[in-house]
This record gives structure tokens, sequence and C-alpha cells, in this order.
RNA sequence: GGGAUCGUAGCUCAGUCGGUUAGAGCGCCUGACUGUGGCUCAGGAGGUCGUGGGUUCGAGUCCCAUCGGUCCCCCCA
């Protein structure tokens, strides 16, 4: 059939059959930040497009390529693209700081970029976003690796299905001499380079690092170890001891340079062995340390993680992990014949009243086709109601499982339903 | 932005060398049972074969274009 309409290319409907399996992951995913003291924050789905210019870079592929900007009159806003320049914008424009100590936030938000869509990758997407903001040490670093792991370990993922990767890519102050070497590299290897990566060699070299193109070549470029600062290695290395303390495993990746701007220091990334294709990663995230005094803040540094929400989904399918059922209707109300309708409605009512989720007919439909929607609902009671319960001001109760019938007056049923439910 | 691949009923798919009115299973509705579900049986609704053009006496089938889905590159959650 052709369609009049669909929903715009990369951005997909949950429907009812899915809908609880989000809104189990998101529970779970509020529950396991209030474990670890966050708050949840809420940021407009949009902001002014400059605040993305200026936190992830105008150069960078989301900013100058992905993002969905609308102008109205003077004003540019863009969809956000991702998570936490917003929160760290809100985090200064209410002076977050001044309740003292570190600022711990959690969020759950749609992300907009504007790419061709693929597996685990689409052009409204959903993300887990956890914020740090206020500590530069190294306890805030290995806490929300910890927290992450622990997250996905919480969800029945193996460890084994998924792999920490971890890196560092320096401060302001060490970072210009390891780009440089790694630029000089490039430019001695300039023939054995992709297109691309000789075209962004000069603008942004350590890209050139997470290019699978060129794995082979920068397999033989300098590590950035040696170029760190003494408080940047200091840093990495205590982190490390701690992800041992906490029994976090990770890989070292020093190809992992992140594709926003504002990244200092810890960048990592959990990626999935199977269920993801091509779009591997779970999650990503790192240190901003420059970003609040960057956005008009005081120097304040900080760090996150953002969780794709769709691709966690895949992972799970994939790894075949049983996942809730979906709630199901307790008790379905029949009505033999249109003189028992308004009661049924009314006796429906009762129920709903006691938390008894609780549906019938609204179409006029037959006693036998009632009792297949009855069936095919998954309520375990069926309440039925004609002349004869009706003169009695009662209810004939059918378990749906045992067959079973029983009278029960009206006054009753709540109580009596109740009593026999399980208890959510 | 570049590439690969697929479009027949709500879903999963058949459809021969181009040949009469386009099929199946599942799902949905109705009945067998006028006050009783699941199983069974019978019947029914539902398709401009993605769209447009071309070739042909004749196109779901061949050709061209176009739109859409999926996946991949790029990039990232």
């Amino acid at each position: 059939m052709e369609l009049r309409y669909r929903a715009p290319e990369g951005m997909n409907d949950v429907l009812p059959e899915t809908s609880h399996l989000w809104q189990q992951l998101e529970a779970r995913w509020r529950e396991h930040c209030h474990a670890y003291g966050y708050r949840e924050i809420r940021t407009p789905i949009m902001e002014y497009a400059e605040l993305f210019e200026r936190s992830v870079g105008e150069t960078s592929d989301i900013v100058s390529k992905e993002m969905y900007v609308l102008q109205r009159g003077e004003e540019r806003y863009a969809l956000k693209p991702e998570g936490t320049a917003p929160v760290v914008r809100a985090y200064i424009e209410h002076a977050l700081h001044s309740a003292g100590g570190v600022q711990k936030l959690y969020y759950i938000t749609p992300f907009f970029r504007g790419e061709r869509p693929q597996k685990g990758r689409y052009r409204q997407a959903h993300q887990f976003g956890a914020e740090i903001i206020g500590t530069a040490l190294p306890y805030a670093d290995a806490e929300l690796l910890a927290m992450v792991m622990h997250f996905f370990q919480s969800l029945g993922i193996p460890a084994d299905a998924l792999e920490l990767r971890l890196n560092t890519i320096g401060c302001p102050e060490c970072r210009p001499a390891y780009r440089e070497a790694v630029r000089t590299f490039g430019r001695e290897n300039f023939a054995r380079l992709c297109k691309n990566c000789q075209a962004r060699l000069e603008r942004n070299p350590l890209r050139i690092l997470d290019c699978k193109e060129c794995v082979e070549v920068t397999a033989e470029a300098p590590p950035i170890d040696p170029y760190l600062c003494d408080e940047c290695r200091a840093h990495f290395e205590t982190l490390q001891q701690l992800l041992k303390t906490l029994d976090v495993p990770y890989r070292r990746d020093f190809r992992l340079v992140r594709g926003l701007d504002y990244y200092t220091r810890t960048t990592f990334e959990v990626v999935a062995e199977q269920g993801l294709g091509a779009q591997n990663a779970l999650c990503g995230g790192g240190r901003y340390d420059g970003l609040v005094e960057e956005l008009g803040g005081a120097p304040t540094p900080a760090l996150g993680v953002g969780i794709g929400v769709e691709r966690t989904l895949l992972v799970l399918h994939a790894l075949g992990i049983p996942l809730p059922e979906p709630p199901t209707l307790e008790v379905y109300v029949v009505a033999f014949g249109d003189i028992a309708r308004p009661t049924a409605l009314q006796v429906a009512q009762q129920l709903r009243h006691v938390g008894i989720a609780t549906d019938l007919d609204l179409e006029g439909r037959s006693p036998k086709a009632q009792m297949r929607l009855a069936n095919r609902s998954g309520a375990r009671f069926a309440v039925l109601l004609g002349e004869t319960e009706l003169a009695q001001h009662a209810a004939t109760v059918k378990d749906l499982h045992t067959h079973e019938q029983t009278l029960v007056s009206q006054t009753e049923l709540p109580e009596w339903l109740r009593s026999r439910l399980p208890k959510s």
C-alpha cells in the first residue's frame, strides 16, 4: 500500500509491543543513577545553535553537517545533537555550583543527527546520560566507569560480551605537542593514508588514529604516553589503578580520540561483540575539563557518559537476554446484552478505582466476541454480567485458567478479585 | 554526501518461458453455540503487485526512471 505519510527518515515509532521494554530500561537507569547519588535534570529538546557550535566544535562532523538547525526570525535553534552541552549550560545558568560540592546529574533524552540511518544509528535516537561536574580527581572517572559497567551487568549482559576501551588524550598543556607528533608521523606516511585522513591531517590530526581504513599505518603512530604532562600522566595512572581495585576490566586503546572538541584527558567507550553491526559502540564519554569555562562558567572540571538506548536494546535482543513480559490486563468485564452494558461500565470503574487493571468491550460486540477479547487480553478473570446477575446485584466471575465460575455480589467484587490476583 | 540490496494482503512469503478473475500461512471479522474464550470446522473482509513511463496483442514477470525500506562507507550513542 502506498502510504501518504510516514515517520521521517531515520526516526522510529515505539509501538506498544516494545514500549514496555523502554519503560523497563528507563526505570532501571533511574534506579541505578539514584543508587549512585545522581539526580535527574531535564533540558529543552532544542537550544540556541551557538551552544553546540561553541562546545561540540564548528569543525566537528556533528555540527558542520549533522545538526538540525531551525531558524525563526533572528533566532537560530538546533535540535540537541548530544546531551552534555545543554546540561553544562543549565549548570551555569542556574548556578548549580553554589550548592557546593560535586553535582551528579543524570538524564534520559532524545537527540538528533542528520545522518544516513543504518543499524544502531538513527536520526532521532535516545540516550541515557550521566554527568559529574566539579571534580578533577580520578575517583570520579573510576566511579563513572564502574557505574556504567555495573549498569550493563545489571541488565544481564555478560561481562565477556562487552569491552571497555579507555584512553587519555591529554590536556591543552600537553596535547599540542602530541598533536604535532601525530601530524609529523602523518606527513611522513602521507601516501599511505586514505584521502579523508590526508585532508584532515592539517586540521585535526588526532582523528587519523581512529580511522578504520588507516589502521595498518596508524598502528605505527606514536602513543601519547611520553607526551603527557605530569598531571595528566598521574591522573591516568591513578585511574587505571582504581579500575583494578574496583575490578573493572578495560583495554587501553590509544586510537580512541573522540569526535567532539570538548574532551580532555579520559576518553572511553564500551563496545559490544555482537548485535550491533558496524555501529558497535554502546556508550561513549570522557572528561571535559574546559567546557564549563568555555561556555562562560567558572573553570570547573567535569566528565560524563552517554549510553545509546536503541543500541542497548539491540544488544539485549541479540544476546537473547530474557526481557520482561508486557503488563497484562487483570480483569475483563463482559456484558450479556445491551441491558447489562451500563452496569458493566460501572463495575469496570469500581475495579479500576481499587487499582485492578480492567477493560471491557466498547463497540457493542456479541458475548462470544467479548469472551474472545477477554481471553486474548491476558486477563486472569472475566466478570460476566447478564440479566440474571443484574437481578441479584451480583456478577459471575470466571477464572480463565481453571474455567471455574463463582457468583459474587457486586459490593464484594473488588475485594474478592483483589485477594485472588497476584500482588503487583 | 557515496555505495550495495530489497519493494506482491496488517505480517511472513509463493507466483513457471510474459498469457484469462493475483495465491498461501498467520492475524482480523462472522457463524457452528441467539449467556461463555482458548481447539476444530465453515464462511468473509482485506491488494491500483511501491510509483511513473516504455516494449508487447497481452506486464506482478522484460527495460528505463523515480520513491521508499534495510545494510555498508563516512561519523558516532
